[in-house]
DNA sequence: GAGTTTCTTGAGGAATTCTTGAGTTCGGCC
DNA sequence: GGCCGAACTCAAGAATTCCTCAAGAAACTC
């Protein structure tokens, strides 16, 4: 299966560099832009199956943009926008945006939408397999060996973190700004979910969450 | 009219391969997977319309796995089984499969059973089967278990808009938009909604709409 | 226009889950 | 082998989230 796809557009060069390489660390293709001032022609070339488009844009703004990728495609929308302003949503899907997710996101959450848009559009499978476990975004579930984890919310969205970035060791503070979208780092809250997780996950096999002392976890079945 | 999918289930390579090519040749979309850990997300996100199921598998065997797939849709299920025995095929059968087809076999055998079971099955249109409960989008009448639902036309589109999405998890938010077109977020009105259409859901069988708590609701059998 | 059904809203209450902090264990290093 | 920091576990309070009920508003029907 080729990756699929996403091309970014906002202005805000933080911004757009962090949803650009999270989405990358997920094993997507991403592009991105700055203004919607070429988008035709990145439809055309690059034909991406997800555009992620920020509201709030210098010269054509988000909703104008998301009628021209409507128009000339099937590639899907997501849009960001600021908090308030019900109008401004209301205006949003009816110019046929897929999803919008309001500012400021955790960036799994935007991760997740993402990838459950994919998902709906055919474009991605959704579920990860490491060794017997298998994760699976859509359906907000996790088994091995085909036996349910009875996993909390907060628990399956770091235990699909993990699974996105199997093979690779994740710090602890990466993992709090990537699950929880927060700046601060506290050990306790992600330990304790870690712990939450493992208990869960043994009871069924070996393990598969191996810390990495000094430097944070790894998801990864073997040895 | 769109080519009717199949999904192959065998852990044996060159069997696995030579199945699935073999029903390609005559037309019909394929996928093929060596174990049933991730069943649940090909059905959900494949749709087949038969399963052809291996009877001895790695992890889940092949009746386990057809119940899965008896209560989460309306695939019909060919089982491929190495033993002879009168007793197994019962078995088989019991757990509600369509057709068995004893190894060895000739392709063409196999394939004219694919063919033959997707033509029985060809006539359901417009109706979506989660379990016992039965959406029928055109007549916008649902039943379970032949008892009709006395729905309102809300509590209707409501539970439509779930079945289309079975198995994956929906949250507050997409379903208000996605079933009134609001865009302002107001739990309780999907909450009263999700309610009423429990209550007279649940009298005619187990619960179908679960909640994810803290990330929406599935409708999905078993669990 | 009256009556009936359906939709929407709000608030109370219940249940689950999140988060924190303290104590304990573990692993590496001297 | 002992020390130190890092990681883990447990328990309990806090916070969220969800469910149900009841009543007013709106939409139909006759």
């Amino acid at each position: 299966m080729t990756t699929a796809r996403v091309l970014v557009v906002e202005d805000d060069a933080t911004i757009r560099d962090a949803v650009s390489s999270a989405l990358r660390d997920t094993g997507l293709s991403v592009e991105s832009m700055a203004d919607g001032e070429e988008l035709e022609a990145a439809l055309r070339t690059y034909r991406p199956a997800v555009v992620v488009l920020d509201w709030m844009l210098p010269g054509r703004d988000g909703p104008q943009l998301s009628r021209v990728i409507r128009q000339s495609g099937d590639a899907g929308v997501i849009m960001l926008t600021a908090r308030e302003g019900v109008d401004d949503r209301l205006r949003g899907f009816s110019a046929g945006i897929d999803d919008y997710v309001p500012k400021p996101f955790a960036m799994a959450e935007l991760v997740a939408r993402v990838r459950a848009l994919l998902g709906r559009m055919g474009a991605t499978p959704t579920t990860i397999r490491v060794g017997d476990l298998v994760v699976d975004e859509a359906a907000a579930a996790a088994s091995r060996n085909g036996i349910a984890l009875p996993l909390t919310a907060t628990e399956f969205r770091l235990l699909a973190y993990l699974a996105a970035q199997r093979g690779r060791v994740v710090s602890g503070t990466q993992i709090l700004t990537q699950v929880w979208g927060y700046d601060d780092y506290s050990d306790n809250l992600v330990h304790a979910h870690i712990s939450a997780l493992r208990r869960k996950m043994e009871n069924e096999g070996p393990r598969l969450v191996h810390t990495v002392r000094g430097l944070g976890y790894v998801l990864r079945g073997g040895r």
